[in-house]
DNA sequence: GGCCACCGTGCGACAATGTCGCACGTGCCG
DNA sequence: CGGCACGTGCGACATTGTCGCACGGTGGCC
């Protein structure tokens, strides 16, 4: 049927799929949602089964029908599965952490606060705390300032909780914290020298979901030599490592 | 990013928008939307102007950013506003009745009964009583039959209820208005003769809104020798005046 | 108060993408 | 046990979504 330019057809199609789901308590077949929406069979299918990926429909394994599914009602309460985010980085945590030889962390967002998800000890050494669960500052740390590059209400929440300096190095003004997000987005991965611990330095990438979503962020920290040249830039071999393992891990989530 | 083939690009990140505007509490910008998917501005634009055009998202009139709208709510109460498909198949209502010069009718499922949104008298007829409000059963009417046509838990739901019988014509059995109703979607309107009262006969065609889904019925009713010819089949005419303002209200309804 | 930069919006062309037809295998009903 | 209808998958085509660019307006910074 015709219709309006401009508009993205698939997009009008799965609401109305949503819609009619939600119309009437009992499931439907994929025969009914094509009939009803008057598309044929395939399409209709396919159209199922992208919401079903994204967790808007959920499909009876029995009868084959589908309903409306949790990701809906995720929509209120709003937030990502943290655990599922976890088990999916796990194996790809530890080879990056051997591969660069430094610790791994991964953290995601949670009321305007980094929590680790998960950590990895730096393969040579001994003595080091286990991060999991811990809260880091978004702004002084690689991991949040890629959290917040991508999640812009974040940005304005820590900076009304306040831009604490841990360092010399801290971004402590707005404007600073700006332009190193907006840095960030550009090339794709955040650096931090010296401004959360001294000596230490941070590198991180953004863990997507479908569509692009930033779901979280993988990165690696260390002493400031190991991971930068003498002009404090950071090493591009390092900086390799995390985006191809954080790419994985986003094909590996986009797969699910 | 890569994206899975044989799932909808454009609805993964349709569904990432949402759950990005779900995630935290403020109204976001087209760019930071765009920011956070990695997405072109353009493209960012035109998934939030059709998730708006839906209903998923609304933008705010000042500040034109955009947050989660109401139609997402309505999900879980399930449902279409009756009042805006009243308001907008008014006009187009009496253009049919003095085309077809016979009474028309606007229906909507309500409860597994069709309710009737709208009414207008046949031009010539005197005596006649106002029909909006009040409920018609589903299966022994056109406009019934069509909204039946295209939602399945409604049928059942009307089988359930009994399939009483008004007429000797009324459909009373599962098979015969399974076969009425499957003929109804492959011509893509329905006829009811002598089903409901006696003498009288009845053409519907759905109203679809955006995506197809169908949102009422519009029809016409009047008396066998009127509506049809001497074999009892619609007369083309008058069904071509039914079909062109059903498609006629569509279109105003996915325009809106 | 003026300037500049950024943002929201729209258009158009290209190519990627969604759509559709067809066919297979399966489960249910008769 | 036979037949039908449904869910599912694949492939080719053409439509459609995507992206780059440019305009007008607004807000912020100096």
């Amino acid at each position: 049927m015709s219709h309006v330019p401009g508009l993205i057809q698939s997009i009008e199609r799965s609401s109305a799929v949503l819609r009619l789901l939600a119309a009437g308590p009992g499931r439907l077949r994929v025969k009914e949602v094509a009939d009803a929406l008057a598309l044929p069979k395939s399409t209709a299918h396919s159209i199922l089964r992208t919401l079903e990926h994204v967790g808007f429909v959920e499909q009876d394994p029995d009868t084959a029908r589908y309903r409306l599914g949790r990701g809906l009602l995720d929509l209120g309460h709003g937030g990502i599965d943290l655990n599922e985010l976890r088990g999916r980085a796990l194996n790809w945590a530890d080879a990056l952490a051997s591969r660069s030889g430094e610790e791994v962390r991964i953290g995601a967002l949670r009321d305007d606060k980094v929590v680790v998800v998960h950590h990895v000890f730096r393969p040579d050494d001994s003595v080091q705390s286990l991060d999991t669960g811990r809260l880091l500052p978004p702004h002084a740390t690689a991991l949040g300032k890629v959290l917040l590059a991508y999640n812009a209400p974040a940005v304005e929440a820590a900076e009304r909780a306040g831009l604490e300096a841990y360092t010399r190095g801290t971004l402590t003004t707005a404007r600073a914290l700006a332009r190193s997000l907006s840095e960030t987005r550009e090339r794709g991965w955040a650096l931090s020298v010296e401004e959360w611990e001294a000596g230490r330095a941070g590198i991180a990438a953004p863990v997507r979901s479908f569509g692009g979503l930033v779901v979280g962020a993988i990165g690696i920290s260390g002493t400031v030599e190991r991971l930068c040249d003498t002009r404090r830039q950071a090493l591009t071999v390092q900086v390799e490592h995390v985006l191809s393992t954080a790419r994985a891990i986003s094909r590996d989530l986009a797969a699910s």
